[in-house]
DNA sequence: TCTGGGGTCCTAGGACCC
DNA sequence: TCTGGGGTCCTAGGACCC
């Protein structure tokens, strides 16, 4: 009589180098290439120029330095989020239980699909199969019992790769790897660690959890130790709504002027409370984000935010609310001349049905609250921004809006990388 | 020649309430 | 003439993820 051990049904399926094999995919000539999307800084690079240390987020300058035959290409951003798609299609039709955490990666509970499709590791292995044959893309997949230890198998599966923990060797599978591998140890916890002398995920889970804790913090702490100790009990689930929505953007280094300041936060609010009503959402919580730029030292960026009683999702509400909070976060740093990059984000969501705010003006709504969408100001605005809306639905978002294109030049990443992140997952 | 854009979660201190 | 303890919300900063 044996004891009953859960197989490996979760899966981690993870895109290889994603933009870059699309780019790859998209013109054979690139195939086999050190490639790179992007220009001023690598958004995402081939398989050939990460061997040669190139790395996504690192400076275009400094990836040519490594890799001097490295080519540079424009992104296809739509063909991202379509591919994408495709390949998300073919994960469900293996199982309804998928949980898509960012555009090119997914968790799968296989569990009930076993009678159909065979093990775990068969499934993978026809996913993987039908992406590079339909799609024309290389999918790694990690197997195993927890959404933990698949994703770290996908991870050393990569390249093109599949593994399955089986159940039996979970611990043997994870003593020897790196701590970095472990969900939430990024390079500062890594450097803690590393200064105690843990490197491996053995040695990580063979500290104490006491010690973890005062080392990293009580909740970093706790989870790290208990994923490293393999308890893992997250479920797949469906995916999440979010909780913010924000725009930022960079512009190298400028004085902020009045003119600056205010054209790019009327950007950024254009595309955020465009999002929200497009969503259905309103925040009552605006925060807004400047970094300065200072010569050698690291950039240092700092917050304002205000929670407001009624919630926000017309562009000019947003638009007054964040200039008020970076004007007050560049008088408190009256020492920096300096930014170079403005960011707005609203947290704090609520629903806030299109119907709801059609109806007539609330009663005593009258008073100056302006945010409050039920005041004469809230309902013209919403009214105007309903307008725009449906006027880019029909005839594309440059066909009209509140601000001048005299940015747009300056603009590192194209509006289409940006609207990648618009598309709900 | 420094470093894109979209998110989540945690911490710590203070205000305020009971 | 001193001062409890818990809870919630807000703000600012930071680590981390893709």
């Amino acid at each position: 009589m044996g004891v009953v051990v859960a197989g490996p049904n979760i899966l981690h399926a993870d895109l290889d180098a994603f933009y870059a094999s699309v780019e790859q995919l998209l013109d054979p000539s690139l195939r086999g290439r050190p490639i790179a999307v992007g220009g001023g800084v690598v958004l995402a690079a081939s398989y050939e120029a990460k061997r040669r240390g190139v790395q996504g987020g690192m400076a275009g300058w400094k990836a040519k330095q490594l890799c001097p035959d490295l080519l540079f290409v424009g992104g296809h951003f739509r063909e991202y989020q379509r591919l994408a798609d495709e390949v998300m299609a073919v994960l469900y039709d293996h199982t309804p239980h998928v949980q898509r955490i960012s555009i090119d990666e997914a968790f799968l509970d296989v569990g009930g699909s076993v009678h159909l499709f065979g093990p775990p590791g068969v499934i993978a292995a026809r996913i993987r199969q039908r992406v590079r044959d339909e799609i024309g893309l290389p999918i790694s997949v990690g197997a195993a019992r927890t959404k933990h230890l698949a994703k770290i198998a996908s991870q050393v599966a990569k390249p093109d790769g599949l593994v399955v923990v089986d159940p039996e060797r979970e611990r043997a599978f994870l003593d020897p790897l790196p701590v970095h591998l472990v969900w939430g140890v990024g390079p500062v916890t890594e450097r803690k660690l590393a200064e105690r002398g843990i490197r491996t995920v053995g040695e990580l889970a063979a500290t104490s959890d006491d010690a973890l804790q005062s080392l990293l913090g009580r909740a970093i702490g706790a989870k790290v130790w208990a994923l490293a100790a393999n308890d893992d009990e997250r479920r797949v689930e469906g995916t999440r709504r979010s909780g913010s929505v924000g725009a930022q953007s960079a512009f190298g280094r400028r004085e902020p002027t009045a003119e600056l300041v205010r054209s790019v936060l009327g950007h950024l609010a254009d595309r955020v409370a465009t999002r929200l009503r497009a969503k259905q959402r309103a925040g009552r919580t605006v925060t807004v984000r400047v970094r300065f730029s200072s010569r050698g030292a690291p950039m240092r960026a700092v917050t304002r935010s205000r929670t407001g009683d009624a919630p926000v999702s017309t562009t000019l509400t947003l638009t007054e609310i964040a200039e008020q909070l970076v004007w007050q976060a560049l008088a408190d740093h009256p020492d920096r001349s300096e930014i170079s990059l403005l960011a707005i984000s609203v947290s704090n969501l609520v629903d806030q049905p299109v119907l709801q705010l059609e109806l007539p003006v609330a009663p005593g709504g009258q008073e100056a609250d302006e945010v409050r969408p039920g005041s004469a100001t809230g309902s013209a605005r919403w009214a105007v921004d309903t307008s725009i809306d449906a006027i880019r639905r029909k005839f594309g978002r440059s066909a009209v809006g509140y601000t001048s294109t005299a940015l747009s030049d300056a603009a590192s990443v194209p509006d289409e990388f940006r609207e990648l992140a618009e598309h709900e997952l």
